[in-house]
DNA sequence: AAAAGGACCTGGTGGC
DNA sequence: TGCCACCAGGTCCTTT
């Protein structure tokens, strides 16, 4: 489901009503994500009070006295946040009440997600340890594109999903970006030059600032937990959109499988 | 070392 | 209506 705007778009919503709230109650009701979620959760959590959250790549990282929680929300995770009286659906697999009123409960049909713990630095844990550069940060520029990419044979569009070169872009905002520097997402990483990379870097960073921006993208049913849905997709210019006309030159946007992702791009805009 | 493909899951959609 | 094939916002693991 999310990227790393749905994720950021999350943890500003999740922010506000639970920092420096005390979890009272924990219930595992369906442990069975990519890994299992630790079955002593309620008695590491309870008493505790949330002191943070931070975000890491698509990880929402829980910061508490003794260490982070770390959520991963794969294809079909979310998190939202109701009373606790709510009733149970099909797929919830968690709930962490917050004094005693809040329930933030976590739901995920595909089971791709991941809820771990660890007392130590985040950064440390092998989920994390290896992953690139957050894309906003400053040390994400075209130079470091263009160095990481030396004699590479994969696609750029390939390239740039690939988390340990840069964190959090995936399939609709690859997209998008390369859309937006006008690079053809099947041109091997390894000839791309320079100045093509220092406008893809800026393009990566625009297109994932305007959609934080605009509360993420919402294709079939992303949303914060408040449950406001994302408005980003009304600004896609190329995911999606086979078949319709390119909205700056007018020509058919085209699409193609590459590294078994669907990819769509402007044939005359992107070169 | 790097690239390619499979694996993990369920649910929605469109075709017949 | 039913069945089936295919598709989906991620990423790790195995094989080549």
């Amino acid at each position: 489901m999310p990227e790393l705007p749905e994720i950021e778009t999350i943890r500003r919503s999740l922010a506000p009503q639970l920092i420096q709230k005390t979890i009272t109650a924990v219930t595992v009701h369906d442990p069975r994500l990519r890994y299992p979620i630790p079955t002593d959760l309620a008695a590491i959590l309870t008493g505790k009070s949330l002191e943070n959250i931070h975000r890491r790549s698509k990880y929402l990282l829980f910061e508490f006295p003794h260490g982070h929680l770390i959520i991963h929300l794969g294809m079909s995770g979310n998190l939202r946040i109701l009373s606790p009286s709510v009733k149970l659906r099909q797929h919830d697999c968690l709930d962490l009440i917050f004094a005693q009123t809040l329930c933030l409960r976590y739901h995920d049909p595909r089971r791709f997600g991941s809820i771990l713990w660890t007392s130590d630095s985040p950064s440390k844990h092998p989920l994390l340890t290896d992953l690139g550069p957050e894309p906003l940060e400053n040390e994400f520029q075209g130079e470091y594109l263009y160095r990481v990419a030396h004699k590479r044979q994969k696609s750029i569009k390939t390239f740039i999903m690939d988390g340990h070169i840069v964190a959090g872009v995936g399939n609709i905002y690859a997209n998008e970006a390369l859309f937006l520097a006008g690079i053809r997402p099947t041109r091997l990483a390894g000839q791309i030059d320079l100045p093509e990379y220092q406008r893809l870097a800026n393009s990566i960073k625009q297109v994932l600032t305007v959609a934080i921006a605009q509360g993420g993208t919402t294709l079939r049913d992303f949303t914060d937990s408040t449950g406001k849905t994302g408005r980003f997709q009304q600004s896609l210019q190329v995911y999606g959109r086979a078949g319709e006309k390119c909205q700056q030159c007018g020509n058919v946007i085209q699409q193609q499988i590459i590294g078994q992702r669907s990819s769509y791009f402007c044939p005359v805009c992107q070169k």
